[in-house]
DNA sequence: TATCACTCTCACGTGAACGTAAGGGTTGAT
DNA sequence: ATCAACCCTTACGTTCACGTGAGAGTGATA
């Protein structure tokens, strides 16, 4: 039923289209150890497959779930080193594993600090009540009269400028 | 009821200890334009006060949300041009509600890859059903064979190494 | 055969966020 | 006055993930 399709081969430009990225990057790859070509042409032009492409996809996904590219490298280099297949598949596993606390905590941090937006935003919301026109300096006591006893939260003290002139 | 507490001053480097970041870290910052010492002693040295520290944790949550430092100093200066103190409040309140927007879409994101590790590990399963003692070219028949029709989702199809040798 | 788009291999550039000396001067405690 | 601990400026080094040519060769088409 599978179809053993011709040897479907590309040269770096057709696969750097289909990939999205640039050719440098692709180069970039290969010198990093991430992507071979499948061959070359007598010429030198390297040649690439279907394969390639999605390699190039499963190293994306990598980098989106935080990998530098030395990193999958690494891995690479582990699973290269894996005598059986189930080793391989379950240090594969392992591997995204752990990754999947990693992303967890990142969401909660990201969650945390979501919440961290709406209360500095919940605070700033209160100034509207200023008049407009109110001189800057005189709504330091934003936090002091303005805002009654409320104290500002962390992403909103930090911009007071009291610096006598920061031009650069 | 709010003292005033003495010019609790201090060096450059208590400030480091007490924010966890090197004296180079604030030094970078103040090159930015993101911190600046309250004064100086006569011989040259840096004296900061209580502000600084709440300044650079404020840097900091900002450097959790994804902004460059470049994008913070950016972000200061259009703070400093504002006429008023609503203007202020209210760019500052754009400038978090976007970002809002950014974290909500990252955690989108964080969350399909999160559901795509687990189809990954889910896939990866399966594998555990091979004998150890299979040779790993031996189980290239994983997505055809072993995992029946099963298609081997991305965060597992790119491993396959088709390559001679990819020592480096 | 000539043409032109495509590709090759160097190899230096970039920007973010600092690290790491080097070669000095300053503080303040004894 | 001396000394260790602290700080100053200047300036080059580092990692990541490529970008950007330069100068030359290759492949397919007219």
């Amino acid at each position: 039923m599978s179809e053993v399709a011709a040897p479907n081969l590309m040269r770096i430009g057709a696969l750097a289209d289909k990939a999205g990225r640039t050719q440098r990057t692709l180069h970039f790859y290969e010198e990093l150890g991430l992507l071979t070509p499948v061959g070359r042409t007598k010429g030198g032009f390297r040649l690439y497959d279907q394969d390639s492409l999605v390699r190039i996809h499963w190293i994306t996904r990598l980098q989106d779930l935080g990998f530098s590219l030395p990193d999958i490298r690494e891995f690479l280099v582990a699973l290269r080193s894996a005598q059986s297949a189930p080793e391989m598949m379950k240090s594969l596993q392992a591997f995204y594993a752990q990754k999947r606390l990693d992303t967890q905590s990142m969401l909660a941090r990201l969650q945390a600090l979501d919440e961290e937006l709406v209360t500095a935003l919940d605070y700033l919301s209160g100034c509207h009540t200023c008049a407009p026109a109110t001189e800057k300096s005189a709504c330091s006591g934003c936090e002091t009269g303005g805002h009654a006893d409320i104290v500002a939260p962390p992403l909103v003290a930090g911009v007071h400028d009291r610096s006598p002139s920061m031009d650069l």
